[in-house]
Parts: structure tokens; C-alpha cells; sequence
DNA sequence: CGGCTGACGACCT
DNA sequence: GAGGTCGCCAGCC
């Protein structure tokens, strides 16, 4: 259960650092595990910003940064991007470094039991 | 200060 | 499955 605004409310992302809500948010994400962006958006409280918490792990530092962003895929189960592109090939490295599998075209290999699920927010 | 831009996702055909 | 549409909104021109 990702988000349901029937019980959840029309929760807004308001304030401050939206980035750090959503590098905090990333960063509860356990090793071993993956989560989405929509379910990072989820658990920040609005699951319609899932652009933004991709726009915020591009804004992440190349290297040197401490926020898991290897471990956010989309809805599918598949990295983001063209599976040879740059990017992706590192966040499938990083995952197999893990003990996570990741398929030639980017399907991160038992997605659904791998996924992560936010308790709440800040989490 | 207005317009564009997305590491996305749900929905529809 | 594979395509196209639409919404979303913080940053960056």
C-alpha cells in the first residue's frame, strides 16, 4: 500500500529542503533493499512528486555522497534511463554490489519482494 | 517574476 | 505489451 489519499489525506510537500526530506527519506532505505521514486514521494507525504525526488537525487554530488540513490527505481522495477547509459550502469553495479540482481535491460531481479516500504515520514 | 524542465507515475487506448 | 496524455511542482534560467 504505497499511498492512499483516502486515509492518508492530501498531504503537500511544504516547507524546506525538499532535497534533504527526500535524501533522508532515501537514506532509510536498507541495504539489500530498493524502493520508487513514487513510493519516496509516498512516504514525504505527496505521491504525485515523484519527478521531484528524481530531480533531487540528480542534484546529488557524482561521488563523495552518502545517500543511497541506487537504491530508487521506478514503478516497474527498472532503472531509470537507458540500461547502457552511464548512470544506469553504475546504480546496477552498486546494486549487485549489494546482493541485489539486476537484469541486462535494467529490471532489478525480484523487485517486488525487494522493495522497500516506508513506515512513515522522516523515516 | 513567468516559463521550462524533468532520475516519474497513473491511466487510457 | 507498447504507445500517448496529463498531472505534479521545486529549481533553474
Amino acid at each position: 500500500m504505497p499511498y492512499d489519499p483516502e486515509r492518508h489525506g492530501p498531504h503537500r510537500i511544504v516547507g524546506k529542503g525538499f532535497h534533504a526530506r527526500v535524501w533522508a527519506a532515501v537514506g532509510a532505505v536498507p541495504a539489500g533493499a530498493v524502493t520508487t521514486y513514487g513510493d519516496v514521494a509516498a512516504a514525504l507525504g505527496a505521491r504525485s512528486v515523484a519527478r521531484k525526488v528524481g530531480h533531487a537525487l540528480a542534484a546529488l554530488p557524482a561521488t563523495g555522497s552518502d545517500v543511497p540513490w541506487h537504491r530508487v527505481v521506478q514503478s516497474s522495477g527498472r532503472i531509470s534511463g537507458a540500461p547502457e547509459g552511464e548512470r544506469a550502469l553504475r546504480q546496477a553495479d552498486a546494486l549487485r554490489t549489494e546482493g541485489v540482481g539486476v537484469h541486462a535491460n535494467g529490471q532489478v531481479q525480484d523487485f517486488p519482494a525487494r522493495r522497500h516500504i516506508f513506515g512513515s515520514v522522516g523515516e
